[in-house]
DNA sequence: CGGTCGTTTTATAATGATTCTCATTCAATA
DNA sequence: TATTGAATGAGAATCATTATAAAACGACCG
């Protein structure tokens, strides 16, 4: 994934990181594997082409990246964290119960109204909007 | 809180759990504590009426309580578990960055184009809508 | 009342995710 | 290419939560 390796130098230069290898490719991973995926998950996926990579690593660097707006955390009420590679505007629809994610879009959000109700000085540039409710899955069981 | 005590005393006829008193007080704390608290808190409270009450039965009885409907899960990207007693329609303003909740009012969510985007099944009668953003004061640290 | 049985509680051990520590290695810069 | 502060790897440590097993409870029946 050349794309997301370029990007990957540029955004680590616009907020001062250095560039190892192991962050080009943890990076490169979040962003290939398209989801809400756990630290575990990109761990086995960078041990294939770093296998000598430490779990601790994986976790230090995505922690670094979320908090540099890199990615997006995404844990709802899950055990483990999850991280979102996708920086376009999008939403969260998330079971109560058994904690899967999908992404929603459109626009079903009335910011003006929203804005009325806000606190003096919270910040909604980067917000993220996660719904709560039950899956299909989980509304069928009862 | 007399009122609490009795709320809880229909709430658990209805859904058929035995009426113990470390539930009616662990009930009663969650309910008394307005805001959204960790099983810890939770426990700490609790313990000055029954100071040999369990942390197991703690976590026990919110998960319990959760699963019946009698409280809400509220955790967003904390370290903890947050309980949260109020049951009327509210939402939640997260900040991304310390984690603190507040609660916001009003109708912002357009329900009727949200369900348009929602995937077949979905059940959101027992919605919640957790909007986060940097709260006043970490966006001024910056 | 006293006995029985399933449920709840307690105390503590176990688990699992995440963070910390520190010795080693590496990347950025001169 | 030499220097130096930062990053990495391996494993220990930590913290929240869950599991386990024994004791206590409590509703029911006789």
């Amino acid at each position: 994934m050349r794309l997301a390796h370029e990007q990957f130098r540029e955004l680590a230069a616009k907020h001062g990181l250095a560039v190892t290898h192991q962050r080009q490719v943890v990076y490169e991973a979040v962003i290939a594997s398209h989801g809400h995926h756990s630290p575990e998950d990109i761990y086995a996926a960078v041990r294939r082409r770093i296998p000598s990579i430490s779990l601790a690593t994986v976790y230090n660097n995505l922690r670094l990246f979320i908090e540099c707006g890199l990615l997006r955390e995404v844990t709802p009420h899950a055990t483990t964290l999850r991280v979102d590679g996708n920086l376009k505007p999008h939403h969260h629809l998330v079971c109560s119960r058994c904690k899967s994610v999908q992404d929603i879009e459109g626009e079903f959000i009335d910011f003006k109204r929203l804005s009325r109700h806000l606190p003096d000085g919270f910040d909604l540039t980067q917000s993220l909007i996660e719904v709560f409710g039950l899956c299909r899955r989980c509304s069928a069981k009862k």
